[in-house]
RNA sequence: GGGCGGGUGGUGGAAUGGUAUACACGGGGGACUUAAAAUCCCCUGGCCUCACGGUCUUGCGGGUUCGAUCCCCGCCCCGCCUACCA
């Protein structure tokens, strides 16, 4: 018997793969449909393959393979990605060429693909640092530049100080500069730009025509962030403020404005008694690091200008602050806060006691209970105030029933809140004032209630016990003292019932020592946070609700920033929603002060890295001329030999200190000129590359139209999911404008998209050089072999699945596709087979065979086509399990059975020729076959023969498998169901009760339903 | 906070309204062997039972249905992406 030995076989039909280009595809093939599998280029460093490409190309290939068995011409084919900062930097640390350093890796990727047994047509290889290749990138910038979509602006970099360098974001690692720890700044340059912005509907619109997981559109589309508004004109003095929002509905509520700091206007409105400390704020945000930037809980920052502008609906006096969680980049760098309806604006309110007011009234959802004190303080006045507040912020406001509310026994409080236990849940707060407090407290460890935020306004004496109150206090004033007694309260157990608290005070309070009160709140209440509360503040001083200030001040944690009827909002009231905004919007645009707009997320993209290793943008500046694009026919400009690859410490790339490359002439009036000297960022090679695999070697154009026409689209477009809003977004906003440009004749690169999952170590965690717990795939092939590998890798879970390697199942792997070959070597050795054999099936076991064959062919085929490859493997071993199995296996080899077997093995040998092909193909010539099996075609099933002579159908009672017998599929309903009552089991069962009905599902299940 | 996935044996996973746990890994037992490895055969969700069989089980709680891992509603947990985008 002939020993599988991989080690010889794999690399043997390699090697004939190549010479005969079997996998060669044919631009303009018209007798057969074409299909182009494309998966992402690598970038070849110097690590190799890693287990995701080994992954990702395994996918492709055995598509590519099923498909072209089927008969397609297809187009699967590689390149490298090899421009970019890895290569740049592994250069300078070897002191080598980055152009050799790129060489050298992409030699070891190549001989890792062919390792792998991948049915790659390399005649249509790209690099994307070949000048042949970058020449026509250049090209299709210059598009963009002629079409005014490349331009220049200064935009920030990331910079490290320490090292005087630009960095890229990949560079960048929680904030600070990876290779040396500092932490980065942002420093403004001027770069070239990309205006993807201008594509963004596009980009929307057009993932309608494509099928791609709703994982990776929603992504795109979250990405682009598309938003519809209005931009809003404040004047402020002199200036103009426009702010941008989304809710024009609620203008009426804007009560301040707030600027980003780097916002040009700021400068102009500061008034002087404020401008030192809004210089300083300037001056703190552009030095704040991304590690407080990516701080979500951060609370809010930010300084008055001492600028005021008016509230265009109700007129009232807005003042103008700057703050840093407005952005320059977004919008207009302005927002109008409206603190009563969006979460940011109210959290800065709350953080610099700034007014509130709300313009529409929330849905009460929810309920608040309010406990007032014992008189002294004016709490009749503010209890109306406070509910009403409460109501605006969506609560029902409930209080206790108190029969005599001017000085109740603890006791007799609990029984008067006892009715209302049942109406607090996880939403509700409750507010107590005074002696409310500690009885709130009571009230909540008696009744285990869950709440969402407790407020205690002035809970109680604070040199007192907590919860005791002082006789004292009352006979000191001259009241009649009632006996009151208050059991002490364990305050730390509250904070488990209540999400939140907070204690509200005065600074003012005639009868509360402020500063005490905080130490007691500090020590007794672990979860409590400590505020002042100016509405008390304001009563304490005698105010009362008359005089209450417009200011109303935050008081709950929540806002409400859903859709409601205006209130406050004069000659608007009653309007919602869209009406709303359209009504406001028309309104000021009678006055010319204001438009709708329509802003996105998505920013255009800078397109200039100062790195050597890169396209050199194709642009010359000219003293006379300004930016001066390259004539074609100057093409490529190619990256000078240099010395040094290092950034300058001036920010510009190593490029720029190259005089004798730098100085040139300009094209357009010969005069001195000196050329761009940044360079293109990675994502540009690889936004058109799909498009080179068409028409590889034409040096006439990037590809021929005739190219492009046959192959259109990329039929199925495989790569990581992280790749979803950079790479993919960027090469389908490149397509679009080509499209547009009349240069392509589709207008999306990628029919269908699909993102396979991540491989993780054994251990479970991301396979990292660090720990050590990386799998290469090389010392998988030379153990195992590639087809191992491969089998292995499509079995070990669905391929869009994160998922563990594992070396036990890898092994597994193994020892399956061992006895598919034994199993070949003991039949081929039994059996003189010759391909006269006779097709048809014969008796009764021949039937069996030519059915699981049969049976296999469709699943495998199926699940092929589905992408399906786990489950594709498994039918297979149960095919495998079935020939193999004793029985089977002695009868397959006797000399009777010489023509089942040849069927079944010849079917055996196609079906997994996608997934193993080196050994499919080396069993194909063992069986006589002239041909590879790779272009033999693909097997076809015969939907006659793979019905079933018998059908198991299983026996219910009332939804219980009971049973089950084989019958005829055929069989009628009556037939069913008289074999079902057959069962002993089930008549047992129907014994029991009354049968009330009976559901026949034919070829399936008959279920009795019993009473 | 937002978006998108996911939760099934000891493990990877199968089943898209009809016998839950296919296929594989791991584990147990056996055959072959002087022995081991390899290979082959049998068993392998929990509980009760000598057995026949029964019973429970797909994150939790409800609902629809003769029947729910699958459909609907409400929760919990995990992963990925994204994040002050007005």
């Amino acid at each position: 018997m002939k020993k599988y030995d991989p080690k010889t076989i794999e690399p043997k039909w390699q090697q004939t793969w190549a010479d005969t280009k079997l996998y060669a595809a044919i631009t303009g093939d018209t007798t057969r449909a074409k299909y182009y599998m494309l998966t992402e280029f690598p970038y070849p460093s110097g690590a190799g393959l890693h287990a995701g490409h080994t992954r990702e190309y395994t996918l492709g290939d055995v598509m590519a393979r099923h498909k072209r068995m089927q008969g397609y011409n297809v187009l699967y084919p590689m390149g490298y990605d090899a421009f970019g900062l890895p290569t740049e930097n592994f250069a300078i640390k070897h002191k080598i060429r980055p152009q050799d350093a790129t060489a050298q890796n992409v030699a070891v990727f190549r001989q890792q693909f062919d390792s792998l047994g991948l049915s790659i047509d390399w005649d249509r290889e790209v690099n994307t640092t070949h000048p042949d290749y970058y020449r026509w990138t250049q090209w299709l910038f210059l598009k963009f530049f002629e079409e005014g979509l490349a331009y220049q602006a200064e935009m920030p970099i990331n910079w490290c100080p320490f090292e005087k360098t630009g960095l890229s974001n990949e560079e960048v690692v929680d904030g600070k500069h990876e290779r040396c720890g500092t932490p980065v700044e942002k420093k403004l340059i001027k770069q070239w730009m990309l205006k993807i912005t201008a594509y963004a509907d596009r980009l929307i619109e057009g993932l309608k025509t494509v099928d791609y997981p709703s994982r990776i559109a929603d992504q795109q589309v979250n990405w682009i962030g598309r938003s519809e508004g209005a931009e809003i004109d404040f004047a402020v003095g002199d200036h103009k403020v426009t702010v941008y929002t989304t809710r024009p509905d609620t203008l009426a509520g804007a009560t301040f404005l707030v600027l980003a700091p780097e916002h040009p206007v700021v400068d102009q409105i500061t008034t002087d008694d404020q401008r030192q400390e809004v210089e300083a704020y300037v001056k703190q945000a552009q030095g704040e690091s991304e590690i407080d930037r990516q701080n979500t809980d951060r609370t809010k920052t930010g300084v008055f200008t001492g600028a005021y502008s008016t509230n265009p609906i109700t007129g009232a006096k807005v003042p103008v602050w700057i703050a840093d969680y407005v952005l320059a980049s977004y919008g207009t760098g302005a927002i109008m806060a409206v603190p009563a309806h969006d979460e940011r604006d109210f959290a800065f309110a709350a953080a610099f006691d700034l007014p509130t007011s709300a313009v529409m009234a929330a849905p009460r959802t929810k309920t608040a209970l309010l406990l007032h004190g014992l008189e002294g303080h004016n709490q009749k006045a503010w209890y109306p105030w406070l509910k009403a507040q409460l109501e605006s912020f969506g609560y029902n406001v409930i209080a206790p029933n108190m029969p005599n509310a001017e000085f109740p026994t603890l006791e007799e409080w609990l029984a008067a809140l006892e009715p209302l236990a049942n109406q607090l849940g996880p939403d509700s707060v409750i507010i107590a004032h005074s002696l409310g407090a500690p009885t709130a407290a009571q009230f909540i460890l008696k009744h285990q209630l869950k709440i969402k935020h407790l407020l205690l306004v002035a809970p109680t004496f604070p040199d007192m016990p907590w919860g005791a109150y002082p006789k004292e206090y009352f006979s000191t004033n001259g009241q009649n003292v009632h006996d009151i007694t208050m059991v002490p309260v364990d305050w730390s157990k509250l904070a488990s019932a209540a999400g939140r608290i907070t204690v509200f005070a005065s600074q003012n309070d005639p009868y509360i020592p402020y500063d005490l009160l905080k130490q007691h709140v500090a020590a007794n209440l672990p979860k409590a946070q400590f505020t002042t509360f100016p509405a008390m503040q304001h009563f304490s001083e005698g105010g009362n609700i008359n005089t209450l200030p417009a200011a109303i001040p935050v008081l709950v944690d929540d806002c409400f920033t859903g859709y409601a009827p205006l209130i406050n909002s004069g000659q608007f009231n009653g309007l919602e929603g869209a009406e709303a905004k359209q009504a406001i919007i028309k309104h000021l645009e009678a006055k010319g002060s204001a438009k709708t707009a329509v802003k996105y997320k998505l920013r255009d993209w800078i397109f200039s890295r100062q790195h050597y290793w890169g396209e050199p943008i194709p642009i010359v500046h000219c003293e006379h001329c300004g930016a001066v694009p390259v004539p074609e026919d100057q093409l490529p400009i190619t990256l000078p030999d240099v010395e040094h690859y290092e950034p300058t410490a001036t920010g510009e790339s190593p490029l720029a200190a190259i005089t004798d490359w730098v100085n040139t002439t300009c094209p357009k009036c010969d005069g001195p000129a000196k050329r761009e000297t940044d360079t293109m960022p990675n994502w540009a090679g690889s936004s058109w590359y799909y498009l080179r695999y068409m028409d590889a070697g034409n040096n006439q154009a990037f590809a021929s139209p005739e190219a492009m026409k046959y192959w259109g689209e990329v039929d199925l477009y495989l790569g990581g999911m992280e790749h979803t809003t950079l790479h993919l977004l960027y090469s389908r906003f490149w397509h679009q404008f080509f499209y547009d440009q009349g240069l392509v004749p589709t207008t999306e690169p990628y029919a269908a998209r699909r993102g396979q999952g991540i491989v993780l170590a054994a251990d479970g965690r991301k396979m990292s050089k660090s720990i050590g717990n990386v799998v290469n795939p090389t010392d998988i092939i030379e153990s195992y072999g590639a087809d191992t590998l491969r089998l292995y890798i499509l079995f070990m879970a669905p391929y869009d699945e994160t998922t563990p390697w594992s070396e036990e199942r890898l092994a597994g792997a193994s020892r399956f596709v061992w006895r598919v070959w034994a199993l070949a070597q003991e039949l081929i050795e039994a059996h003189a087979f010759t391909r006269a054999m006779k097709p048809g099936p014969g008796d009764a076991f021949e039937t069996e065979v030519d059915r699981a064959t049969h049976k296999a062919i469709k699943k495998v085929h199926d699940e092929l086509g589905g992408m399906r490859f786990n489950t594709a493997v498994s039918a297979l071993m149960e095919y495998v399990n079935f020939l193999s199995g004793a029985k089977t296996k002695t009868r397959l080899l006797e000399p009777a059975s010489a023509a089942v077997a040849w069927r079944a093995l010849n079917t055996l040998v196609q079906l997994l020729a996608p997934i193993t092909p080196h050994m499919s193909e080396e069993l194909w010539q063992q069986l006589g076959w002239e041909g590879s099996v790779h272009v033999a075609g693909w097997p076809k099933y015969d939907p006659e023969l793979i019905k079933d002579d018998v059908v198991v159908i299983v026996v219910q009672v009332n939804g219980k498998v009971r049973a089950n017998f084989a019958i005829s599929p055929d069989a009628t309903e009556a037939e069913l169901t008289e074999a079902a009552l057959a069962d002993p089991n089930v008549a047992k069962y129907l014994n029991d009760g009354k049968l009330v009905k009976t559901i026949v599902v034919p070829r399936k299940l008959v279920n009795f339903v019993v009473k």
